[in-house]
DNA sequence: GGCTTCGTACTCGGATAAGTTATGTCCGAGTTTGATCGG
DNA sequence: CCGATCAAACTCGGACATAACTTATCCGAGTACGAAGCC
């Protein structure tokens, strides 16, 4: 189970977007040259942050992307779904229908699958860890003393 | 992000040589017909159960495979890791450093990045709820009452 | 008749191909900007 | 000199190739069983 690395990039472009949060919009070029990925691609996933409803998107020759709401009100769970998709991990296919199991009663599948409940449970824990951290908790993390070089740093995206 | 389906091959397999732990050693084509499964792909995946130490295999014209230890000390985990791989789905490629991070001093790298530490942190909690779960759970949870019918059903992989 | 030997059939084990998803790229629609032209 | 108009440049948006991985398969090594031959 691998999770694409669209989704660093987006959490990286998020954190980068939300230390200038009432600058210019930035386009897709200059994120790139930030952390130097190809840019194409990336433009391919900050889409998908805006169809999430997390970045709102600029066109024209002034465009680019900029963050659609508050850095507090952006979980990593919706960033994460939003670039890897909001299907879970585990789908089970009900294989214990099959073969032998089809000779079953139908009522010895009332219950769901035990399973399925077990990996659900999992995968809850995950999104609930992912659901309780912002991008405004990551930039606290981050620069706990000193924000301004941090904001010096990815100042150079407006220049 | 999606998780092979051969994890649920390997768990609903592990399930079944549970409630056989006494009998013989079950051949891959048997489980592949209980769950109509493709016999030779399932093979794969067993295989990488007894690499970890879950299953034993058996060569042999009466041979197959059954379970290494006790229901009670197989976690979900052990069953996930084994077939989907030990690493973390989420990989860190340090994209803070590229680009415009080239020219920061390396202290600004001394803490590691705080998207990583969010990440790990969500996967852990999913590591957690999966290895608190056990085999012998999934049996109990399946059979709260009636055990017999189970071993029955699951009987049929030894005529 | 009992034992040994050999052959056969069936199993696991690792190396080898097709299908699907993630990755990477290209061209079209829309907007701002700046210059140009007219008043 | 000031305003409107128009063209060009740059942006996002979605459709199109390539690469990696999952899925699926085949063939070889090894083992237990059964039969045949020998004592």
């Amino acid at each position: 189970m691998r999770m694409g690395e669209g989704v660093e990039w987006g959490l990286h472009c998020c954190l980068a977007l939300a230390w200038l949060q009432d600058e210019a919009p930035i386009p897709t070029g200059r994120l790139a040259e930030l952390f130097e990925l190809p840019p194409v691609y990336l433009k391919k996933r900050l889409q998908d942050l805006v169809r999430a409803g997390i970045l709102t998107s600029v066109p024209g020759v002034k465009g680019g992307f900029r963050l659609a709401k508050a850095p507090e009100q952006i979980t990593l769970l919706e960033v994460v779904a939003a670039i890897e998709g909001r299907d879970e991990a585990f789908r089970c296919t009900e294989i214990r229908r099959q073969g032998a199991g089809a000779e079953e009663p139908p009522t010895a599948f009332a219950k769901p699958c035990g399973v399925v409940i077990a990996m659900r449970r999992a995968e809850l824990a995950w999104r609930r860890e992912l659901a309780a951290q912002t991008v405004a908790d990551l930039m606290r993390e981050a620069a706990p003393s000193a924000p301004g070089r941090f904001r010096r740093h990815y100042a150079r995206l407006t220049t």
